[in-house]
Formats: C-alpha cells, sequence, structure tokens
DNA sequence: TTCGCGTTAATTGTCTGACATTTATGAGGG
DNA sequence: CCCTCATAAATGTCAGACAATTAACGCGAA
C-alpha cells in the first residue's frame, strides 16, 4: 500500500523516498527513541518494495545515526536515541571534511573559532566550576613540556577550549562550539610553534584560567582577543 | 582483490567497511570533487563483495552527500564538491533533530544562539555591506505587519539574523551560525508573541541595524544581550 | 524445582542473477 | 546536414536463496 505517493515528481531512488519518509516518522514522533521498526520484510511488503530496497534506505538512515540494527531474534532496526555526543562527532566530522576538502585559510579559520569562542566568555565566566578549571589547568601543564610536539600541543589547546565551552554549563553550545573547534584541528596541526609562541599561548591560557576563577567575563574576552592575533601571527609566520 | 582486511576486529557490515574505505579515499585526496568511482560492478570485484554490497556502501555516502549519481552511459558516482550550502543544510538538519528529540529547554536554546551569535558582533560591524542592512531592514519591514502569523514572524527573524551573520564575511562562522539559528527555529516556532513582544522586537532590530551601519560593535553586543532577554520572558510568559 | 542444553524461529547480512530504466554515442538513411 | 534508431554502459529494482546471529522455548537431568 501506501505506494499512491501524493507527490507526482521524478520518482528516482525509491530508497531515498522511503528512507525520507522513516526520517520524518522520527521527527515527527511516530517514532521515538528505542522503537523498533518493522523488519526489513514487512517494510519491504509496506511500502511495495523489495527488500533490497528497503535495505538501501535502511543504510541511509544508518548512515546519519538515526537508526541502529541488532541481529538476530530480537533482533531489528532500532531509532537512536540522539545523543549531544554523536551529534557531536558528526558534526565535528562534516566540518573537518568541509574546511579541509574547500582549502579555507587559517585565518578564516581562527576568526571563526575565536569569534564563536568569544561569545561564551562571559556564560562561561557565570557558570564555571572547579573540575572545569582543573581540567583546564592540567592542559596547561601538558602544554609546558617542551619535547611536546607540535601536534600534541595543538590536541591539547583543542582540549583546553573544550573545557572552557563546557564551562558554560550549557549543552547546546558547547556542543556547537566543540565541532567547530574540532573541526578546524587540521587546519592547526599545519602550525608549526617556535618556543616563544608556545611560551605567548601558555601565559595567555594561565590569564584565561584566572579571569574565569575570578569570574570575569570581560577580561576572558579580551585574553580571548589577545590569543587570536597571537595564533594568526603564529599561522602568517 | 583487497579482501585482506587489516583490521582483524568483528567484520559485520561489509558495507558500513567498503564506505568507510571510500570515504577515507576522499578525505585524503586521493579522490577529488567530481572525480568518477568506479562503477558499480568494478567496485564489486575491487573489493570482494557483491554488488548489493556495494551499493549499500555507496547509499551510506550518499547519505552524507559524500556522492551524488548519475545513470545512464556516462553514468555513476561522483565525489561531490562539498559546498558550503550543503554542510549548512546537514548541520541545520542534525542540529533540528538533535533539540527537538533531546527536549531542549528554550531557555538553553537561546541562551546558546544568542552567545553563539554575540560573538559575530565585532566582526560584523567591521566587514558589513550594504547589502546586508538592506536585508536587514527587508525583513523589518515584514515583521511590522501584524497580520503575519508567529510561525512567519519567526522565519523573518531567522533570516534577520541569517544576514546579521552573513555580513561578518567569514564563510566558515555565518554556515556554523546559521545551522545553529536554523536548528533551533522549531523551538521558536512554539513561542506566541503578543503584540507588545513584537514591538519590542521590532525596535531591537531596528537599533541593532543603526548600529552595525555605524559599524560600532560593542553597541550590537549590548543589543543582542537585550533581545535575548527579551526573548527570553516571551518565552516564559 | 532448577539448571543446562539443544532446537527453533525470527531477523539481519550477503550473494546471485535477472530485468528495467536512463543516457551518451555512433551508424545509417533521408 | 539532420533526424532516427540501435547499441552499450551504467544505475535502479526485483526475486529468491542461503548464512549468521540471537533470544526464547522446551525438555531432560541433577
Amino acid at each position: 500500500m501506501s505506494d499512491n505517493s501524493s507527490s507526482p515528481e521524478k520518482h528516482t531512488d525509491l530508497s531515498a523516498d522511503i528512507a525520507e519518509r522513516i526520517r520524518q516518522d522520527i521527527l515527527n514522533g511516530s517514532l521515538v527513541a528505542d522503537d523498533r521498526l518493522p523488519s526489513e520484510s514487512e517494510l519491504s511488503e509496506a511500502h511495495g518494495v523489495s527488500r533490497a530496497t528497503v535495505r538501501e534506505a535502511l543504510k541511509r538512515l544508518a548512515a546519519q545515526s538515526l537508526i541502529r540494527t541488532k541481529r538476530g531474534a530480537t533482533g531489528g532496526a532500532f531509532v537512536n536515541r540522539q545523543t549531544f555526543e554523536d551529534a557531536y562527532a558528526q558534526m565535528a566530522s562534516t566540518a573537518k571534511l568541509l574546511i579541509t576538502l574547500n582549502e579555507v585559510d587559517i585565518a578564516t579559520a581562527c576568526q571563526a573559532r575565536f569569534a564563536l569562542e568569544r561569545g561564551c566568555a562571559r556564560l562561561a565566566a557565570k557558570n564555571r566550576q572547579e573540575h572545569h578549571l582543573d581540567a583546564m589547568r592540567h592542559e596547561i601543564d601538558r602544554q609546558k613540556d617542551p619535547e611536546l610536539s607540535d601536534e600534541d600541543f595543538c590536541a591539547s589547546d583543542v582540549a583546553f577550549h573544550r573545557a572552557l565551552v563546557d564551562a558554560t554549563g550549557n549543552p547546546v553550545l558547547s556542543w556547537q562550539l566543540a565541532a567547530a573547534v574540532e573541526g578546524i584541528e587540521p587546519l592547526m596541526n599545519m602550525l608549526t610553534y617556535r618556543q616563544r609562541d608556545r611560551d605567548a599561548v601558555i601565559s595567555l591560557h594561565e590569564a584565561m584560567v584566572d579571569a574565569l576563577e575570578a569570574r570575569v567575563g570581560s577580561r576572558l574576552e579580551i585574553l580571548m582577543d589577545y590569543l587570536r592575533d597571537q595564533t594568526l601571527r603564529t599561522a602568517l609566520s
């Protein structure tokens, strides 16, 4: 049944249509997290297509991590709970792809990253907890090791800023920000830091932790501007 | 053959493996935009699997808009150019899903949105062009129509803020921001604006355009804080 | 009773071969 | 020169089969 698609458009790619229908069912709440979809055979019969087509549709949904599948007697396709963690990974991956494949220059990426992060400053200052400060100080200690490779230094930098945005206590915010920061990591990885550059970054990081501890958002904003300029200088040298 | 998968892990879901392999080829540059992949038959032979499995892998990639397919003699699967527009749609969709399915409360979403947008203020003030101001003023005119439904009012609001972030002139930034703003649109759509609320929003919008025209980023930031508070008040009434 | 164990059924994962549909290309005739 | 038609290559779809996995059931033994 239900092959009377109300849309008279070109019906190429049945699997896309079916995937979209199921997707809508998830969106509008007909299917909620952990619900089990009908079996592939039932779906194929319900939509009037072959099982192969249904499977292609399900793979599409799986690729967007909308569903997961389990084999066996009680198996089937289940609606995934959309965790922030999942969405974060997905967005970071998209961001990485976009930035590497479009040859975004590092200045643009830096500007974007620090602009976004700047927006978190006041909220982070207001809501930060002790463990956020601890995490950031821990990363600073790592960054002080002169033996650290540029790549590891960069990774630690990402962790530092991740803790900073987590300090806002707003999951939507930290999820968006973290994805953005991680998305430009490949670009940041191409930076080569001289020791002098590292020292400058580290002292700014320390000042930022202090500002965060004292809950002075405005100072944090200023420090972020300095950090942006410092990073841009490193990039252009 | 290359079925000598170096990974001895549980090899369930061959289609996922193959999709991942091709994905890596795109990531590392072995395949670049508009390259044509081998035909399904060739891929199935190359990876030692059936054509059905290859097709499932390709559908996964298509779902992530990494490839497109064309039928016919010169058809096949082609690597997609990753446009900001594509990535934007994808991220907005992910954001919508995440926010609706996790029952994020409107206060959290608002806070996130305005915090992110606030980060753009200074950059937008610096780089804005005349056509950005025009677009924003056009939306303000729409918003003044008292016959406008709440939903249309909200859509116009999204367009207004989209123009604002575009004014930064930074594609990475506007892409991230626009996705975030559109992601919380479903939530904003649930708001009911009294006329008094609309008037308050509109005058703030007008003040924001003026600040943007005068290139006074700091004032723009303050106005955004007001707008955030105003929106929160509307939400909580 | 309760534990253990094989059987069974349901479901996804994979393969094979076929046919339908779309589309560029080239040959042939007017 | 242009139109038409056959052809080939590729994706889209289908049907049917078998393999692999897994929970649940039933049954016998301790």
